[in-house]
DNA sequence: ATGGCTGCTTTGAGCAGA
């Protein structure tokens, strides 16, 4: 069995705690980062190394940033990949790797920050850049998964209060096209395969009591081809981080494989 | 309509996040 997660952090300085907390408790054999907000000379290689996982990262200061644990020392990760192809972007949001059996596709979508925004134009071309190259991607690795923050919340159902967010960032229809088209590419999201039900998030905003409220969205994802999503043995979303005192505003998902 | 929090920044009010 092998146990895959994906977990915005929201600055890994201020989270690393927390982190070393998780993985002590799940023992996830791949966890992806994102939002590490780290550059890589300051990485926290030996703390992680002392927990007992092998790391591989993309950072940048300030904003950003992804990175790949996992479990063992000394582990391998081949075919490293840190830019998207056939686009030009110095923001560090991606990372890839082959680790074991599994292709992994560690994914910081941009925000695209408000519809009408050159943000959410370059979001929208930062999508098209990504499934030209998962179509390859997918080639080359049949047991390949995508994973991150994808900053699209699939579905209304996945949505806290649909009307109040209709047309918006996060869930306008471009958007959900977009991520359409990488599914359509052969992925599922593996969430969805054990829970059709609305009411499960994993981001609530800092402000207003959302969390408390549970004003969320589902916009963490785990998309595994059609060879990996057959295997998939249960996906959850782990809310309790998200209650610590000193939260990130997302909290960390799941997946089991029978790989 | 706005700002609400949080983290970050060549320490400050401003940006970005979602």
């Amino acid at each position: 069995m092998t146990r895959i997660a994906t977990w915005n952090v929201n600055s890994l300085r201020v989270r690393l705690p927390q982190v070393l907390e998780w993985l002590a408790a799940h023992q996830p054999d791949v966890l992806a980062l994102q939002e590490t907000k780290l550059p890589d000379e300051i990485f926290p290689v030996a703390e992680l190394a002392a927990a007992g996982y092998s790391v591989v990262f993309n950072g940048q200061r300030t904003y950003n940033g992804v990175a790949l644990l996992a479990r063992g020392t000394g582990r391998d990760f081949a075919d490293v990949v840190r830019d998207l192809p056939g686009i030009e972007d110095p923001q560090r949001r991606v990372l890839a790797a082959s680790i074991g059996p599994v292709r992994v596709v560690n994914l910081y979508v941009p925000n695209g920050q408000s519809v009408d925004s050159d943000k959410y134009r370059y979001k929208l071309d930062w999508l098209r850049a990504l499934r030209d190259w998962m179509r390859a991607e997918t080639e080359r690795h049949p047991h390949v998964l995508m994973l991150g923050d994808f900053n699209i919340a699939p579905e209304d159902r996945d949505v806290h209060d649909p009307d109040r967010w209709a047309g918006g960032v996060l869930v306008s229809a471009p958007e959900r096209d977009a991520l359409r088209e990488l599914l359509a590419l052969g992925f599922s999201d593996v969430f969805r395969h054990f829970e059709p039900a609305t009411g499960h998030y994993s981001w609530w905003d800092y402000r207003q009591g959302a969390f408390r409220r549970d004003h969320g969205l589902r916009i963490d994802l785990i998309l595994a081809a059609e060879a990996l999503a057959g295997r998939c043995l249960g996906s959850s979303i782990d809310r309790e981080p998200r209650r610590s005192d000193r939260a990130s505003d997302h909290t960390p998902v799941v997946a089991e494989f029978d790989i």
